[in-house]
DNA sequence: GCCGTTTTCGGCCCGACTGTTTTCAGTCG
């Protein structure tokens, strides 16, 4: 039997915690279920790995009962006391619970005393009126549930199939960055921040927040809901106002005074998680954090701080980068007092070349020598032109014979482009028995070659990392282009096991990508920091299809870097083409 | 269920809002 990968670990998990807070557990119970989750999808090791070996408790938040559960997890496929739980509350009450408004305790008192077991239940009661007689309930929960349920019919059906309601980070900053520019225009605003998940530069986000301060407040707020991207305002006054745009988009505007604008944006920047922890460590030393200030038990007194910088300082830490700020370890490593020290981040304008991208002679929009001067533009010193190869498809494929005639055209233009390297290479496919489609002389013959899974993606775990491990092992692939094939609110990665790729990449000196397209980002934050502590060189890659991606999306591969702590020196087209050229494994290989 | 520079037992972040209630539990972020 295959282990069950760290998603399927931090599902059981997180469907242990429900059925738990079903069940009628303390919250704290709960919650240790919940964050066994979170760290169990954060981790960059096997989790099922660690169990076998007997060191999964090493991992903060998983003690002796979770590790017998996962013990059983791994050996038999199912925790015993999950089925259980399953066979006395049905799924469908699951489901009620995550109806916004009705949460586990009254969900359940809906099931014991009426029988509502569904969402269908709960609306035929609700429509009937029998709800209303429950104590504790009345007229307005009745009206709140259906209200409830058809918007949450009404969004599932204007998604078209996405269930989660979040955003693509690039769909989200499209909205957010005219409306801070908006907001940074008015005459009366001071300071404009982001805050939430987009600051923090997550995957996708469910809405936007916005901290400023303003002379005039309402005016402020005004000025949002009058912007053409706002369809309705459910909220406008002193403090700000609530919108939502046409895209359907939540938009939150809170105008706060400034000698508080650190302590807000610290807050609502978040994430949950890093605010937990913070506020968990400030008790021990006798100060309590909230969006307010920071209250000291020994003075009594709430320290109102004007800068994050400020917030961190009184705390006893290093300034933290918002990237950073999913708890994990970043606490500990900014604590003034003996902590190791966060990592210097890399930038974009750190990045000197850009090693995956395409052309007219597969799917893209431009030819190399637009892509070349677009290349250029950005400051490059080498671009690799790297179309799809002979199997591909869609019309896209290049044979053997186009390579050979693409090779020419790259190696001419190179010759016209002095100021940049033009790198003559191929996206080449895996195929499903991890042989490369194009014969390995034409291989050798080119200056790069980054090699993808485009095809075949349910081949199971063990068959998928042996494919990709195959490649890794091929003398004339430099690197392995977006990993795990996910597309984020999309399209889920298939199995694999990244850490045994990682152990391949690294002993081969095969380069890994985070592929920068806003919906890729793959590698993603987890893995690129795991390989890159491997030892791994990690490859920023914008997988431009025409001139302006080049630097759109160069911008969210360099956000996961910098989610992965990493440093420009673990990236490798941080270094200058001198640099660069003899570190590809071909070169290397050859002597 | 986890965890320990006050603890191996008794704690475990902070605040707002809502609806149903006469002081608060449940839910959410």
């Amino acid at each position: 039997m295959a282990d069950p990968t760290n998603s399927e670990i931090a599902a059981a998990f997180d469907e242990l915690g429900d059925l738990y807070e079903l069940d009628g557990a303390i919250i704290h119970r709960v919650v240790a279920y919940r964050n066994a989750a979170k760290v169990t999808r954060d981790a960059s090791v096997s989790v099922a790995q660690l169990t076998r070996e007997g060191r999964v408790t090493e991992l903060p938040g998983i003690g002796a009962t979770l590790e017998t559960k996962l013990v059983a997890l791994v050996e038999t496929g199912a925790i015993p006391q999950a089925e259980r739980l399953r066979a006395k509350f049905p799924a469908g009450l699951l489901e009620m619970t995550r109806l916004p408004g009705l949460g586990p305790k009254r969900a359940r008192r809906l099931y014991e005393e009426l029988g509502i077991d569904s969402l269908e239940a709960l609306e035929t009661a609700a429509r009937q009126q029998r709800i209303r007689d429950l104590r504790g309930f009345g007229a307005r929960a009745e009206e709140n549930f259906l209200a409830a349920i058809a918007r949450a019919t009404a969004d599932a059906e204007a998604r078209g199939g996405n269930g989660s309601g979040r955003f693509v980070l690039d769909r989200a900053l499209a909205i957010a960055e005219p409306l801070l520019e908006l907001l940074r225009a008015h005459p009366t605003s001071h300071q404009v921040e982001l805050a939430g998940s987009a600051r923090r530069w997550g995957e996708s986000v469910k809405d936007l927040d916005i901290i400023a301060t303003a002379d005039d407040p309402r005016a402020l707020a005004e000025a949002l809901a009058a912007s053409d991207l706002v369809e309705s305002t459910a909220g406008l006054g002193d403090n700000g106002a609530r919108v939502r745009t046409h895209s359907g988009m939540g938009v939150d505007l809170k105008v706060v005074a400034p000698d508080q604008f650190g302590n807000v944006l610290q807050h609502f920047t978040g994430s949950k998680e890093h605010n937990v922890a913070l506020r968990e460590a400030a008790v021990k030393a006798g100060l309590h954090v909230s969006e307010y200030g920071i209250l000291d038990d020994a003075s009594g007194e709430t320290l109102r701080c004007a800068t994050e910088q400020e917030v961190y300082a009184k705390l006893g830490y290093a300034y933290i980068e918002p990237e950073l700020r999913e708890n994990r370890g970043e606490l500990q490593a900014a604590r003034l007092d003996g902590g190791s020290g966060l990592p210097e981040l890399i930038t974009e304008a750190d990045v000197k070349g850009d090693l995956h991208s395409h052309t007219t002679a597969s799917d893209g929009k431009n030819e190399i020598e637009q892509m070349a001067e677009a290349a250029q533009a950005l400051g490059y010193e080498y671009l690799a032109i790297t179309d799809h190869s002979a199997s591909h498809g869609f019309g896209d494929d290049v044979s053997p014979q186009q390579l050979e005639a693409q090779i020419e055209r790259i190696h001419a233009a190179n010759a016209a482009f002095p100021g940049i390297e033009l790198l003559a290479g191929s996206e080449v496919n895996i195929l499903p028995d991890g042989s490369l489609d194009y014969p390995d002389e034409l291989l050798a013959r080119l200056d790069w070659v980054i090699a993808s899974v485009h095809s075949s993606f349910s081949l199971g775990e063990a068959a998928m990392t042996e494919r990709v491990i195959a490649a890794i092992d091929h003398p004339s692939v430099d690197a392995i282009g977006h990993l795990t094939g996910r597309k984020i609110e999309a399209r889920p990665p298939y199995a694999l096991d990244v850490t045994r790729v990682i152990e391949a990449a690294a002993r081969t000196g095969t380069m890994l990508e985070i592929n920068g397209a806003p919906d890729r980002r793959d590698l993603n934050d987890v893995h690129a920091r795991a390989a890159a502590q491997a030892g791994v060189l990690i490859l920023v890659d914008s997988d431009a299809h025409r001139t302006r991606t080049l630097a759109s999306s160069r911008r969210y591969g360099i956000a996961t870097a910098r989610r992965a702590w990493l440093t420009a020196a673990q990236v490798a087209n941080t270094r200058s083409w001198k640099e660069f050229a003899p570190l590809r494994k071909r070169v290397r290989a050859g002597g």
